[in-house]
DNA sequence: TGCAAAATAGCACGGGCGTTCTATTTTGAA
DNA sequence: TTCAAAATAGAACGCCCGTGCTATTTTGCA
């Protein structure tokens, strides 16, 4: 099971404390380099939404944060570990921004609903910044690799979640079991897929409101 | 109104026959010109499926065709042209496998049935080969320009006859008129969204069946 | 068959890329 | 304050890209 850490991670806006040491876990004290690199891998993430995963440059990114190329580059050690380090600073932020707030609603139908909403505020955020979810999954879905793995392995931690709580819903009677939670969970992803395409690429407007009216439907006609 | 008209491409694997000269439409006979450039444009579709339009090479292309870099380049003038020609020759090919056979078919529900029926037809062997209408949304959702436009207007050109066709299963009584054909649309495209994330990416059996199932769905809670 | 025009090839250019190597600066515990 | 280790910079590399220029080949009507 995937461990759910909440990393609190240095902006580059802010003044770096000079003896300010974090934990390694290993007890030796830590240097400047990861609060560094924590700011790097900030700015890369806002740059990957904009341009793909594949479009993330070193030499951009070195300009966005003021530093070398190979200063950089040194904290990562490849383009890959830096993608999948960006990958991974996603994953964080989706965990504590849809799944967490969502644990203090009641197990079925509201933690549900609570999930999608908070999935939907994310999305709609996203019309403006970009999905690496998305973007990465048409970057990578055929190029195998260890950045298609982690990317791969994070959309599944998430589907998973989601399934398991359309899985409770059924548990608690708030949803009848006449729907594979499987399905239900799909046609939740259409509608969040369907948002981002019509909203961010055709900028249709009233994309929300249909993703929105979409999910109460399937909820209607699963409701026990 | 766009103009439907269905062009006839020489692949790359037939034999030139010397005299064979087609028309221009300006009473001049064309050269060979044309259809070397129609080989090449399909093998750039072949090609931008896989690894998106962005990923298109010249010189990838040049060596996928036998040809040298700039005896490919010459043909188009500029990379966005390229991309342009390869964005009109899939409009081409997905009008005449998903649009026009639905057409034969009685206006209202069997329509409609069709064209979802030649869509999901046309998406599962894009999970294989890639869909440009889904790469080249993540990859020009910001990006302005030619290749930009030219690549939405073909999608909004296919949406509005999905949604005309949701509009006339209305006016034949076939589907209540509560919803909105936009709405329909809308999930409909998020099916198709969710079966090519995935079946493509994630590589998760059954997606095509929950499409369906989806569908159906769909119909029956709109059915009059 | 001759010959202009069209089609294609060959080459070079400037630029950005990821990466490597070697200095140089900065850090922070002793 | 000292000094090894960590962090960062700078320059250079080979590679592929789109594009422009100038030959060279091919085409197809006169």
């Amino acid at each position: 099971m995937h461990t759910m850490t909440v990393r609190h991670i240095t902006s580059l806006s802010q003044v770096p404390q000079a003896s300010q040491a974090s934990d390694d876990g290993s007890g030796r004290t830590l240097m400047k380099g990861r609060q560094t690199k924590a700011a790097i891998v900030n700015a890369a993430l806002g740059l990957a939404s904009q341009i793909g995963l594949e479009g993330l440059s070193i030499g951009a990114l070195a300009e966005v944060t003021g530093m070398s190329k190979s200063g950089v580059f040194a904290h990562f050690g490849s383009r890959e570990e830096l993608q999948i380090s960006v990958i991974r600073e996603y994953h964080d932020q989706f965990e504590s921004e849809v799944f967490y707030p969502a644990l203090s609603c009641a197990r079925g139908l509201p933690r549900l609903q609570s999930l999608f909403d908070n999935w939907m505020q994310r999305t709609t955020t996203e019309i403006d910044s970009g999905c690496i979810y998305i973007s990465g999954a048409v970057e990578f879905d055929d190029r195998p690799g260890s950045v298609r793995d982690a990317l791969a392995s994070s959309v599944n931690t998430w589907q998973n979640a989601l399934q398991r709580s359309v899985a409770q819903a059924q548990e608690e009677k708030h949803l009848t079991t006449v729907a594979d939670p499987l399905q239900v969970a799909f046609e939740i992803h259409g509608l969040i897929l369907a948002l981002h395409y019509e909203a961010r690429f055709l900028r249709n407007p009233g994309a929300a409101d249909r993703a929105r009216k979409g999910f109460s439907e399937i909820v209607a006609r699963n409701q026990a």
